[in-house]
DNA sequence: CAATAAAGTTAGTTCAGCCTAATTTATAAT
DNA sequence: ATTATAAATTAGGCTGAACTAACTTTATTG
């Protein structure tokens, strides 16, 4: 090999310089992260499903990341995170979050945009910017969705919320955090003013999976199921079933 | 070809979504743009000079760029910039230099490392990004270093400017433009204060390629030819020759 | 104007990441 | 225990973007 070339090994060399991680790996863990929480076992489709790949390549790449100590991986039974891989998803996780909660905080960008711009962004910027854009919007422990952002050392807040659908009728809660991915769902749940730190109080819940109707910032409006369960929320304990 | 996949395509479409170019192509016309000031014909060994690769990749990769249009291309005769291909360069280009303006003003980043960063992100932010961060810090004109930044339509100021190293003795100048992808020297012009906007006067200049004597705000110091030509400046017309 | 140097190109490889098609393994149901 | 189904894997291919080694063109110059 001649030793001063390459300019571009592809990405190999963009981000997080001190890993040397592609863009595809950083996304791989990501997603094997996301689905497994961090320690539990993770089904090759599932990663398949989550990135939009066919399920073969999940099976090719699997094997490399496990040569390169990312991750476990015994055939036909799944994977899981090694430390060194975990700490790169939530290097990963971290980077993506800042850059929304920048994109957001500083720029003004809709939040129902800063998702796939930061998607992008994620792989290319430096621990450094990310931790200029952190530092300048006052260390954001959350992003505009809700979701927490790891430390620079890698912990994360791992509380596990309910959903708005698993809230009984009569209760009320505090939205803490909504699903990033669909712009559109983004945008009609900023209309309705579903946004973390909103309190909602279920008011009714018709049967067989049948519309929520709640009270959100004084007005009455109903959703379904499929849309509330987008939704986690805190249970407020001192606001259980208001006057109706 | 399936149809709904492709999550990754490599980097195909990050960036400029709208264009669809990888990160590496942009990369090939920022270079052939900057050697050939635009229109002129350039020579593939100055590419992969420029890119710091193989000639025979250059060879490659400038016939799939001719094919899609971007360049026109002869063997053995150099290549030159199609439209499309210019109007492609300068859009990089405008990214890059709006990214490193909004980080030396609003991050706060030192001049020396925005070229790096820039040098990633470049491909990675959306066109509405770039124009967010344009508009945040007040459309500049210039990034850090002095070069013009094309305007979103793809016009850009190409005013030669005189080096420093061309400045007769006795004349004096104000710095324009330096060059950028060099840290370690742009920090020692900082440390001279010798940065776009600064004033200058050629004190003297010593023969055979000797140390050039100048005044940086009232300051004496010299520095040698391969320095001063890597300053552009802009000739004061009414400080000709100031008492010595 | 031939000889050589310099510039540029082909040919053939490699690697990351993806794909489809075919096959194998594991699981659940009779 | 066999068999159907679902999950996962191999096998084989493709593309983009790089590389080296060997060859060809063009340019220079005695």
């Amino acid at each position: 090999m001649k030793s001063g070339r390459r300019a571009h090994l592809s990405i190999a060399d963009s981000s997080s310089e001190e890993a040397g991680l592609t863009g595809a790996v950083e996304d791989y863990l990501k997603a094997i992260y996301a689905l497994g929480r961090g320690s539990v076992s993770v089904a090759t489709n599932d990663i398949a499903q989550k990135l939009d790949l066919a399920p073969a390549s999940v099976s090719g790449m699997v094997r490399r990341l496990a040569d390169q100590g990312l991750l476990s991986y015994e055939r036909y039974r799944g994977v899981t995170l090694t430390d060194l891989g975990r700490r790169a998803a939530l290097r990963t996780l971290r980077r993506h979050r800042v850059i929304e909660a920048y994109l957001s905080g500083a720029l003004n960008y809709p939040w129902d945009r800063v998702h796939d711009e930061a998607e992008r962004l994620e792989h290319a910027a430096s621990d450094e910017l990310v931790d200029r854009m952190a530092a300048a919007i006052g260390e954001p422990v959350t992003d505009p969705h809700g979701a927490p952002i790891p430390s620079r050392e890698g912990d994360m807040d791992e509380t596990e919320y309910l959903s708005l659908a698993e809230l009984g009728a009569g209760y009320g809660a505090r939205v803490v955090r909504v699903s990033d991915d669909d712009p559109e769902m983004l945008r009609y749940l900023g209309e309705l003013e579903i946004i973390p730190g909103a309190e909602v109080v279920v008011i009714s819940k018709a049967p067989y999976e049948g519309p929520i109707t709640l009270r959100v910032s004084g007005t009455m409006l109903s959703i379904g199921p499929a849309l509330a369960s987008q939704v986690l929320v805190e249970p407020l304990t001192d606001l259980e079933a208001p006057a109706h």
